[in-house]
DNA sequence: GTGAAAGCGCTAACAT
DNA sequence: ATGTTAGCGCTTTCAC
């Protein structure tokens, strides 16, 4: 019956033989003791024949929308860009702001997704080096990544955990170890890799390393080519701890170790970073490092709001906040990762 | 300096000396061949000094913005709801429509966010029992849910793949089996309980069950109480296997048998169900019945635009799709899940 | 208790 | 190459 468009509140208003500011009435609730019993239920029941919905754009056009953030994480499956967006949304929405999620690598993308909604603020987390800023002057915050141009950003601070963890391993008696990265090619990566090169050094460790794919099997088959090296004692790998970028990557290790006839710990210690639930789940428990993630995107949250209010009160002035907050890694040593006897 | 209000349009054409079109023209990107250079770039420089950005309910309004969909899952952390997500956000997007994320655990929560929101259509994933039906005339298609009154579902069939692994372990010479529950209060949960049962009836295997809530601490703690009972011959618990309705708690219940001296497999057999990440980390690898998370997100989502697409062809005309759709779940047989040789 | 009218900020014909 | 004009669908005084 009806052509193409969607039925307006005029539609509603005709159909019902009321005008159309009294629809607007009824469909706002303000109608209790100004519209007649009645005269609503006219009004309803056209609506309803139509299928009439108020359209929401108009009237945020009119009376002005709540405020809304957009969070960009480059994967909502890994549950630690998912606990940095739960973390983030619930400070926004405690303050007010609705929240959009934006899943991108990119901050190109991510301006993509800015451009068609009405978009106060931008939290984005980890995406690829290289990006252009923002043009729009839209007020960012950056997490987990070198913030582009003078933007604000906040960020792990991995390097003395890191090193904290080399160091510890280095107690145990580990001297010779194999670093496994990351191929993703972001700040935070390249950072883990200095500490480890750095910690190493200066404890004259020898190192050896690969990289691959943030998943268990990339993991695994990266591993299995370091494991074929049996230049250790006793017919084991030529070193005797396998330092992971990543908890994902330990759990493709272990089995590795494990096709490899290799007992971890006994024959071979494993850590990783991130302390997602897999490191709890494996056997023996992970050496990580705890990567505070909601707290990573709450923190960002208030630096990002803050930011706009203080934007607000002070007019169109746009402050400098290239500030950088680090947040601590913290180390958890679980399972035994000392080197075998024998490993001299 | 500026008032408390944003910039317009308006705003930017007064201070570039130019009429309210151009500034629209250039914004839009429409401006080329059309729009002098001089003229562009005083019209940009007003912009940046006053920091315009274009509102875009406005545009919205005027032109009809995309037609947007929500996403509803319970939690986002979870990486089984992030898949379906991932699944009907690849689709909704294939299909040209923006997504929109809400997070919220019933029905009458996704309500509020669908208010204020120009949505065209919900995709609802295992929400509360209970809660009422939109009462807005949007289109909606629940997953993982009893549907709502005369709406579309798609579903997991976990009752024949359930079936098959109680099947499995009596086959293997199980005859007393654990069932450790979920307390989470939705339709599956309810159909793995009378699953399990019928299957254990079925087979005259008896059956001992508890219920924890959906973590891994929580299961390992009413594991522990459910492996207290070491009636069974060489001391061993009154059951040879426990069933959990979800691999987290799978791993808690190796928690559970570790701190209570017992080896899995040797001494007791563990399934899950899920097939997260978690299932193939721990030692044994789980046995487990995958639930195809991205497909049920994608097949929900395609259901509920080929439904938008009708209701735009034939007017408004309300079809009564009540259908409930199936997908499989599928049994995975990882580690040995044979019972003890002693077991009686 | 209900209606008429003036915009919200933008786009897109149509003029010039 | 730029300006004029008429709305998009709604909210909100202000009359009646």
């Amino acid at each position: 019956m009806s052509n193409g468009r969607a039925p307006t509140s005029h539609d509603v208003a005709r159909l019902a033989g009321v005008s159309q500011s009294t629809v607007s009435l009824v469909f706002r609730g303000a109608a209790s003791g100004r519209v007649g019993e009645r005269t609503q239920r006219a009004v309803l029941d056209a609506a309803r024949e139509l299928g009439f919905r108020p359209n929401a754009d108009a009237r945020r056009l009119r009376i002005g929308g709540p405020r809304m953030v957009l969070i960009a994480v480059p994967d909502i499956v890994n549950p630690f860009f998912a606990r940095v967006f739960t973390g983030a949304r619930a400070v926004a929405r405690e303050a007010g702001f609705q929240v959009v999620l934006s899943v991108q690598r990119d901050l190109d993308s991510v301006a993509a997704d800015v451009a068609g909604q009405q978009i106060d603020a931008v939290l984005a987390c980890s995406l690829e080096d290289g990006g252009r800023p923002l043009e729009d002057p839209v007020p960012a915050v950056v997490l987990d990544a070198e913030p582009p141009q003078g933007q604000g950003s906040v960020r792990f601070d991995i390097a003395p955990a890191l090193t904290a963890l080399v160091d510890h391993l280095h107690r145990l008696g580990h001297r010779r170890i194999a670093h496994l990265r990351s191929e993703v090619r972001t700040a935070t990566f390249r950072e883990r890799t200095e500490a480890v090169d750095a910690a190493c050094e200066r404890n004259g460790m020898t190192r050896v390393h690969t990289s691959c794919a943030l998943d268990p099997d990339s993991a695994r088959a990266a591993a299995s080519v370091l494991l074929a090296d049996r230049t250790g004692p006793g017919g084991r790998p030529g070193f005797t701890a396998v330092v992971c970028d990543d908890d994902v990557l330990s759990v493709g290790v272990y089995k590795a170790a494990a096709d490899a006839g290799l007992s971890v710990p006994a024959d071979l210690s494993v850590t990783g970073i991130d302390d997602v639930d897999l490191a709890t789940a494996v056997t023996p428990e992970l050496t990580t490092l705890h990567l505070p993630g909601e707290e990573l995107g709450a923190t960002g949250m208030r630096r990002l709001i803050a930011r706009l209010e203080r934007g607000a009160e002070r007019g169109g002035e746009r402050a400098a906040e290239t500030e950088c907050v680090r947040l601590p890694a913290r180390l958890l040593i679980r399972g035994s990762t000392a080197p075998p006897a024998n490993a001299g």
